[in-house]
DNA sequence: CTGTAATCGGTGTCACGACATCGAAATAGG
DNA sequence: CCTATTTCGATGTCGTGACACCGATTACAG
């Protein structure tokens, strides 16, 4: 057994289960893992164009998260608006429902992080964050997630 | 920026990385990441029961991963045959083509662990290795690599 | 100003994953 | 035996993910 391939299967089953939980409890407020990263994602960093999301989605790094929006759209919780600088750009908003959803999702990912933040306690993550931030900078998924925390960085200012 | 929060995206980072480099090396010999976990399996482990082989999937954790194989049959990989014994049950087991697939997929994983081997130089791998297990092992997923960790064990005896 | 290239978002397609439900077959209980 | 339960695998459905391709719109080069 290599040490890669063990590393690789928990990494997969890690996702699984971390995805798992989350779908439980988003489930209870009728989202999905995805749409609630784009809740979090507008809510945190104002209207964007479906661009600039999809720059900063982990989950999704195709050419563009037109149909996870789609269904947000349809849930009533974001606004499509063709921007009027660029017709090609789309803005993409929360609706009131939107925001208020968006605040009970940052209140299930606290408590699925104090679960996590338990069960790391006493394990020297900022060394695996170290080695996985450097196994992704190059991808897709890993230039989403440095880009989040650009815009954190940026927003706190 | 809460820890868990960055594990957990990081995490899904490096799953999805890990599966767009698998998925590009492996489409050069026609085989999905999902197919070749089974073909790996069966190749390891062999013929066994649909349940078995459920039961080992760290890709696919529902009910039974009878679609996955339904392509790999398709495919002239997997042989099904219902089992005579218990006719509810199907014994799957690897046609020629299918071990010889098998083999190349066993290369090119080999491969993708040296990178990965390379990139964890330096790091205390253990120390995750031990944090992933403990996360993942009440769940589907992580049950069945322990479930392929004992059947490993089992097969060098 | 005009033709070409680049950008933006939408869509078609395929293969998952997760969940629920189903029918056939075997087993346990009486 | 005979019925109720359990097991096994298949299947329907939904929502991704990843890729390729498309039309509309804008930017750019000559």
């Amino acid at each position: 057994m290599r040490r890669a391939e063990q590393l690789r299967y928990l990494i997969l089953a890690a996702q699984r289960e971390g995805n798992r939980r989350l779908t439980g409890r988003l489930g209870e407020i009728g989202v999905t893992p995805a749409q609630s990263e784009v809740l979090r994602i507008l809510a945190g960093h104002g209207p964007m164009a479906l661009r600039e999301l999809g720059e900063m989605l982990v989950c999704d790094s195709g050419t563009s998260p037109s149909r996870i929006v789609d269904r947000l759209v349809g849930a009533g919780l974001v606004e499509r608006t063709v921007s009027e600088q660029d017709r090609r750009q789309v803005r993409l908003a929360l609706t009131e429902d939107g925001r208020a959803k968006a605040e009970r999702v940052a209140e299930i990912e606290d408590q699925l992080y104090d679960q996590l933040d338990g069960a790391a306690q006493g394990t020297d993550v900022e060394a695996f964050v170290e080695l996985l931030t450097k196994f992704t900078h190059e991808s897709p998924a890993g230039r989403a997630w440095a880009n989040r925390l650009a815009a954190e960085g940026r927003r706190k200012k």
